[in-house]
DNA sequence: AAACTTGTAAAGGTATTTATTACAACTTTG
DNA sequence: CAAAGTTGTAATAAATACCTTTACAAGTTT
């Protein structure tokens, strides 16, 4: 199992609208080009970015833009506006334990909060970093490669 | 996306083997029974916890046991044991990002490094819980509903 | 009005996961 | 040694989740 790849769409994505933004109108058929995905999955995960926020997109005019400072973005803001995990969902638990059971009506209960334990300091750590700190690295890789 | 219930699963065998040991025999049969899922996947979780290590189990007679003391099998033995995730694989890449593009070309491996470090830090909570502690749990739980 | 773009629903396809069936190999017991 | 019970594993089927594509209404610009 993988968090979905529209995390990682998503990250693509504001790097894109970033890294355009003086020299292009960045629609959503351009970044389906960069990411090499159909238009609708841009525009879907487009949606959600606005809905939290930290996009905002015209219809007619076309056109997406970031409506924060990039150090003010988190990959826990992007990773919670794409919806990659339910809260306490990180870890998946088997339907119905036997309740006949001790340990089947016991077992789900002493393993959770460890299990949100885990998924807490996942999350924490993607709080730590920003979405300038990923737009930083990627020129970088882009400068390296011209020199 | 969820980390399979293999993983969950993998715990509630252990802890009804822990459980039971004095008791009866624990076959596929009956913790197929506790976990309420076909005796098939539980075989196929013991076959992978045993070439971990981590139970043994006999063609036959029938019935796992625990090979290791409690306090030294760490959730992420289970984790690795039964192939939750693979190294560097939490996070879903989309396929082929366009080359044609500076950002399509380059933001996998400026996200990677990241990527990597969330992933290392989840597995390294994972190391720090002991099945020793859930079945503690487990145990305190039956105790309270029977008090 | 024409051209272009977003927003979203709906249908189709693909991949992954879980469940089931089947049976060979092994162990114990009478 | 035969019968009963169990593990080990392959193969198939079913269910679920995920991604892609088609379609079109609604908005904007020229």
């Amino acid at each position: 199992m993988q968090i979905t790849s529209r995390f990682t769409i998503a990250i693509h994505i504001l790097t894109c609208i970033d890294y355009f933004k003086d020299e292009r109108r960045v629609t959503s058929e351009f970044l389906a080009g960069s990411v090499n995905a159909n238009a609708v999955i841009i525009r879907g995960v487009l949606s959600q970015l606005r809905a939290a926020g930290i996009v905002s997109t015209r219809q007619g005019s076309g056109g997406a833009a970031i409506t924060r400072a990039l150090n003010e973005i988190s990959l826990y803001d992007i990773y919670k506006a794409v919806d990659c995990i339910d809260e306490n969902g990180l870890f998946g638990f088997h339907a119905n334990p036997n309740t006949d059971c001790p340990i089947g009506r016991n077992i789900h209960k002493a393993m959770d909060k460890h299990l949100t334990n885990i998924q807490n300091s996942m999350e924490n750590e993607l709080k730590k970093i920003y979405l300038s700190d990923v737009v930083e690295d990627t020129i970088k890789q882009i400068q390296a490669e011209n020199g």
